[in-house]
RNA sequence: GCUGAUAUAGUGUAGUCCGGCCAAUCAUGUCGGCCUUUCACGCCGACGACUGGGGUUCGAAUCCCCAUAUCAGCACCA
């Protein structure tokens, strides 16, 4: 008998840790990457990616990049720059450097060159529509055909302008028969002069498939994580990591996140601004992190709440709900209580002087201090309370009331200091409010 | 139309890869109780789910097929 055999037979299952799923390849630390557009400020759906990938650094140690992706000027908001960047220092990431992707350009062509001279791109002139139906039925376009000498001639032409907008492209030969046609020759530059970009002076920019792949490879991305309507982007970037000989970083994709009631789309969000609809970003019924923080969000609390949704492929449709218990968990020790008075009528009280009420500022902790509530002679008192017709009260901190109605008029009268009175007889303690120190408000 | 992905309580989530320890985890929520000169916090308890239908198997949340629903891509956007 092999006793060894028998044990084998008792291993347990290894226990999963908490929190986010581990990432292979992690052992010597990751390499991640934040990449908004800045086309507005960041909302919710940033937030989720932002907080991902800085969780991740926080466990394996690494470096967090930056990398605004700013490569298409027609979506390029000004203002955007400052936003992300005032957005993400209330994030508290833990950022290692930032980039801009209208820094690197020329970057961008060399490896365009590459996959040129390389047989794996050519500078395609056919008309969108033509193209589209020709790649819907799987057959190739006059252009694809054409030799590298002179699909580099082509390209050079770009670059120096002797090509309107709209009338070339270069697409990366891929698989014209691959079954999914979104894989199928897709563009990695175009021609745009009819808008200037802020900061580059370029006729030729590189398409996200392009620059995303050159970048997350010179970067030296090791993990990536984005939403999962980049799935097809990651199948098409892996194109470009083949043919270059790259090795691709560890990809994750996560579904799409909502939050119930609130607008995401940045573009309907300014629409609605423009409009008038909203008063600005931080219009607290849009999504956006500086609406967020008007509501009282603390940053810690989107990050608990993202790192416990977590990386899942699943769409869903969070709640204001679960972000608000998360965010009571970091303030409620530390906010201070005052007393509230819903649907308040005005009572007069008799039987005593004017006397100075005092409040602990956090009920059950001395050493936060009280607040003086003095009553002078009247209190507000919740309508809910006196539509119940109780006959003896406790003013909270103050003292014991007795009251009289007679049809609409209600008047109370001071009743004893008597605590424990007011306990035997099982009278409502209840918040109050005096005429002279009371603040409207809506809830 | 083509391609791909997902489907667990009101909401979010674990379990699915490697079928049995799952009469399904945790949080939130709702309700009740305790604590407390209110509310909250904290503690205790209750409620509440494997999309549907076939199949494989001694055994299916887990594997296979079909259906349904939702999402994404098929842009000279990211």
């Amino acid at each position: 008998m092999a006793p060894d055999l028998y044990t084998s037979l008792f291993e347990k299952k290894e226990k999963k840790k908490a929190g986010l799923p581990d990432l292979p390849e992690s052992g010597n630390g990751v390499v991640m990457r934040f990449a908004p557009n800045p086309s507005g400020p960041l909302h919710l759906g940033h937030a989720r990616a932002a907080f991902l990938n800085d969780e991740y650094i926080r466990r394996y140690g690494g470096r967090y990049i930056l990398r605004i992706e700013d490569t298409d000027p027609k979506r390029v908001d000004p203002e955007a720059y400052d936003m992300v960047r005032e957005d993400i220092e209330w994030m508290e990431l833990s950022i290692s450097s930032t980039v801009f992707q209208s820094d690197r350009f020329s970057k961008y062509y060399e490896v365009g060159k590459e996959l040129i001279s390389n047989g794996h791109a050519y500078v395609c002139r056919c008309d969108n529509e033509v193209f589209k139906d020709l790649k819907m039925h799987k057959a190739a376009c006059p252009c694809r055909s054409q030799s590298t000498e002179e699909a580099l001639e082509l390209f050079d032409q770009m670059l120096e302008g002797a090509f309107a907008e709209g009338e070339v492209g270069v697409r990366l030969k891929t698989d014209l028969s691959h079954p999914d046609p979104a894989m199928r020759d897709y563009p990695l530059f175009r021609v745009l002069t009819s808008t200037p970009h802020q900061r580059v002076d370029a006729i030729v920019y590189p398409l996200m498939n392009l620059s995303v792949a050159v970048d997350d490879h010179l970067l030296g991305m090791t993990h990536v994580i984005r939403g999962k309507d980049h799935i097809a982007n990651t199948r098409r970037q892996e194109f470009i990591f083949r043919y270059m000989g790259w090795k691709p970083p560890v990809y994750r994709h996560y579904g799409r996140m909502g939050i119930e009631g609130v607008v995401l789309s940045t573009s309907q969000m300014r629409a609605g601004i423009q409009s008038g609809e909203y008063s600005g970003w931080d219009d607290i019924r849009l999504g956006t992190l500086r609406a967020m923080a008007r509501r009282g969000i603390k940053p810690g609390a989107v990050r608990n709440a993202v790192v416990e949704i977590g990386i899942g492929e699943t769409d869903i449709q969070f709640s204001w709900e679960n972000l608000y218990a998360k965010n009571k968990e970091i303030i409620d020790a530390g906010a201070d209580r005052f007393f509230f008075v819903p649907d308040p009528v005005l009572v007069p009280v008799s039987g005593s002087g004017p006397v100075i009420a005092e409040a602990m500022r956090y009920p059950g902790d001395e050493s936060r201090g009280y607040r003086s509530i003095p009553f002078d002679g009247s209190v507000y008192l919740p309508g809910s309370e006196l539509a119940s017709g109780a006959p003896f009260l406790r003013l909270k901190d103050l003292f014991n009331i007795r009251i009289f109605y007679d049809g609409d008029n209600i008047r109370a009268e001071y009743a004893g200091d008597d605590l424990q009175e007011a306990r035997s007889k099982k009278a409502p303690i209840i918040q109050w409010l005096s005429k002279e120190h009371a603040h409207p408000c809506t809830l």
